[in-house]
DNA sequence: AAAGCGGGGGC
DNA sequence: GCCCCAGCTTT
């Protein structure tokens, strides 16, 4: 047996029942594709029901505001993803008339849609034998034949890409494409694969030169970066707050927070104040305190965010106030989601 | 070519 | 604490 033909046989022994495994429908496994970008199966799951549940056409999600769009995604993370998603939306609607492009070469014009991507909707949906890379495949292909060129370098993703269009099974793209990645989730795993019982253990180099958990190879080096968070949570004479929405660059954009005063080090009591007197614009503080004496620190992918919550009293009311209830309804990064679920009036 | 972009889970 | 996850876009 060959390689893809071993791959499609573990396959259809041992794969997953998974909701967009049951469909050809490219607005389905478009959405399936976008949601598990860097995203495991066991946390983009929920977002995909949820998602076909509010929008079960690329129509309904094409004439949703941004802004539900955004809140439906709220804690998955990598939010260009959902701002991406609904442009593709709008376009597919508008210029392909509700139906998406059906070739590799077209799918990778709409935005959020890379080599990826393109492949697996063009494969999945329209049958086009086009190789998936994904970090399962990379995984798969560099100890199974034993390369250790960096899978994120430009040689890396370049010979990788060859190497998948060599070995794939064109007759069924659809389920092999698919096999291979499920064979890196379930079989040959990040950490402790299942050499002993593997299909593939006695042509494998990796495992033949003892060399698995050293393959593949990634050149890492990301660098964190400290930032030092001071939120404003205004509390007005009827209960109400401020949020403002994230702009320009940076994180979390166009999602909701509370005023923000970022600071070069975490700031005390007199330090804030001062900051505070330095902005204009701001309301009259009837009084101050610090929510959380030990900075939360929010974690992300660079940034370590240092994080404190000020409760602000204020004199008069806000004049674009939100009440607590409705502020659930605004898309807001998970460090705001949390304060919020434990903060009461 | 390198940096930026989230959040969660496994060990 | 570190690594990785059905990657893409911008600089």
């Amino acid at each position: 047996m060959t390689f893809s033909e071993r791959i499609l046989k573990w396959y259809g022994q041992h794969k997953r029942e998974l909701p967009w495994r049951t469909t050809k429908d490219p607005y389905k496994i478009w959405l399936s594709e976008i949601m598990l970008q860097q995203t495991r199966v066991a946390q983009g799951m929920p977002y995909y029901y949820k998602f076909l549940e509010a929008f079960p056409t690329v129509y309904d999600l094409a004439n949703a505001d941004e802004q539900k769009v955004l809140k439906l995604w709220q804690g998955l993370g990598y939010y260009s993803r959902a701002r991406n998603l609904h442009a593709t939306s709008k376009m597919v609607v508008e210029k392909y008339a509700g139906g998406f492009p059906d070739t590799y070469k077209e799918l990778k014009k709409l935005k959020g849609v890379g080599d990826y991507t393109a492949s697996a909707i063009a494969s999945i949906c329209f049958d086009e034998p086009e190789p998936v890379v994904d970090g399962n495949v990379y995984r798969v292909l560099s100890r199974y034949f034993g390369i250790d060129t960096p899978i994120n370098s430009t040689e890396g993703i370049k010979y990788f890409k060859e190497l998948a269009r060599e070995v794939m099974h064109i007759e069924n793209i659809r389920d092999y494409n698919q096999g291979i990645m499920e064979f890196g989730a379930i079989q040959c795993a990040p950490k402790k694969p299942y050499c002993l019982h593997c299909p593939l253990n006695e042509s494998c180099i990796a495992l033949k030169e003892n060399r698995v958990t050293e393959l593949p190879v990634k050149i890492n080096k990301i660098k964190i970066k400290n930032r030092y968070f001071n939120y404003l949570v205004f509390i007005d004479p009827n209960g109400n707050t401020a949020l403002e929405q994230r702009r320009g660059k940076g994180i979390w954009q166009n999602l909701y927070q509370f005023p923000l005063l970022e600071a070069k080090k975490a700031l005390n009591l007199v330090e804030l104040k001062e900051q505070i007197m330095e902005e204009s614009g701001f309301p009259k503080i009837e009084s101050l305190t610090l929510y959380n004496k030990e900075p939360l620190i929010h974690k992300l992918s660079h940034q370590h965010l240092h994080t404190r919550f000020w409760i602000l009293e204020t004199t008069d009311r806000l004049k674009e106030g939100i009440s607590w209830e409705t502020i659930t309804s605004f898309p807001v990064p998970v460090l705001i989601a949390d304060f919020i679920k434990t903060y009461k009036i």
